[in-house]
DNA sequence: AAAAAAAGTGTATTTTAAACACTTAACTTT
DNA sequence: AAAGTTAAGTGTTTAAAATACACTTTTTTT
């Protein structure tokens, strides 16, 4: 009886589209897909998919990226939902998009292995189909908000990186240069930053020393209060 | 035949809820609903609907809201799609929260025609059903992320205001005590606001000068780049 | 005439952000 | 082996923004 309820009301397929950014060689990138299913059937596209009645849609969105990517564990969060009447034009359609990040570098042997799927430079990312370009934007917008909020670096790098890496991803993402001195006195004044007696030596003849995130500690001075700002 | 796509996936009723902040005597408000159908009859609740097949989430959005109050022509934004498996008992469905801004001076005779709704201050609104309380906390957040990049004064105070309701819709906001000159300074320094010749009589026998916002001008400056942030 | 109650107003100090250029290390070339 | 090349590394000065702070004005009430 309680059952009953909501009987006269219409349903929708709901489903979730995942923008996922990933970082390599100085460049923001996005991971697509070539479609291959109607409509639309060879054009690029977000890698989606349908939610299922038994999970949430931070599960949806954990097993499409899996089943497409073979990735685990990816930071991954709910941008925005998409309604427009004919967004989809094979049926109605109502999409949540989620942003994952990435660190291609270390991932990156599992997802070439994978068919029709492939990095684009954000830059000169193809035309996609429907509304998927409006949900990248979104996600960008949704990004650029919280790496001044939040160190992504914890994601988007490899485990040691150069404070040239970590710099050249802010600028990537907040699409604007910063300046070299102020951005590293900035960020070490964080204190959140180990600095290792490991150098990187592929890109330059004296060699930048290597840093990692210090989780824990970060973990800690958020809980006393600290407020990360760039 | 492209109409037979997507004929596996599982469909869900989708809803939209309302969380609706009005302002009014220095107290942040919402306004909630008592429930008059099972499950959870008698109960308050967010003032929501379900989504209709011709209808974007927008659009359901101010359906919902005119239908309960009466109300048009809101400032409405999407918040977060929730999405638990068993929120509701009654049926799998999954809602997209939406909050309103209201100012109650100038709208409330409509609202309190109304039958089962009713405003309560923000700090002691009773236990609502399923997981309402938490869309009501995003809710929060987003609005206080965008009293510091936005003037919500446009939509939760009256045409005519003085400096100290505009300064306690943002103590409300914000949770917190704000200097008198300082705010007033800070805002002036926007210049997005009309001081008129009038005054308020109602709270002091000096009496207090009543502002209007510039939509005009605020407009224009934000075209030009112009970055509103308390 | 004194008391009360809210409105209105400006400056000094501290903190944060921004601008800015040379030295070091290690390899490469001649 | 000296000079050149390339990216790494490092502090200080200046400007701007945020914060702290207290008395005067107006008008009504007693």
């Amino acid at each position: 009886m309680i059952l009953s309820t909501y009987n006269k009301e219409d349903k929708v397929l709901l489903a979730v589209d995942c923008i996922i950014f990933g970082f390599l060689k100085d460049e923001l990138k996005i991971l697509l897909v070539q479609r291959d299913f109607e409509p639309e059937k060879g054009k690029w596209s977000l890698i989606g998919g349908f939610l299922k009645k038994e999970e949430n849609l931070d599960k949806a969105a954990i097993r499409i990226l899996n089943h497409l990517t073979g990735l685990n564990n990816i930071y991954m969060e709910q941008v925005y939902t998409f309604s427009k009447v004919d967004r989809d034009p094979a049926e109605r359609t109502i999409s949540v998009a989620y942003y994952a990040l990435i660190d291609i570098a270390t991932h990156d042997e599992k997802i070439l292995k994978q068919n029709p799927i492939q990095w684009f430079n954000l830059k000169d990312a193809p035309k996609l189909i429907f509304d998927h370009n409006r949900m990248v934007e979104k996600a960008i917008a949704r990004l650029r908000r919280r790496a001044l909020s939040k160190p992504i670096g914890f994601e988007l790098l490899p485990e040691k990186f150069t404070m040239r890496q970590l710099q050249k991803l802010y600028e990537a993402i907040l699409d604007s240069k910063l300046d070299k001195r102020n951005f590293i006195n900035k960020f070490n004044s964080f204190d959140i930053l180990i600095k290792l007696d490991e150098k990187d030596m592929t890109s330059s003849k004296k060699g930048a020393y290597l840093f990692k995130f210090d989780q824990e500690k970060y973990n800690r001075k958020v809980e006393d209060g600290f407020n990360f700002k760039i």
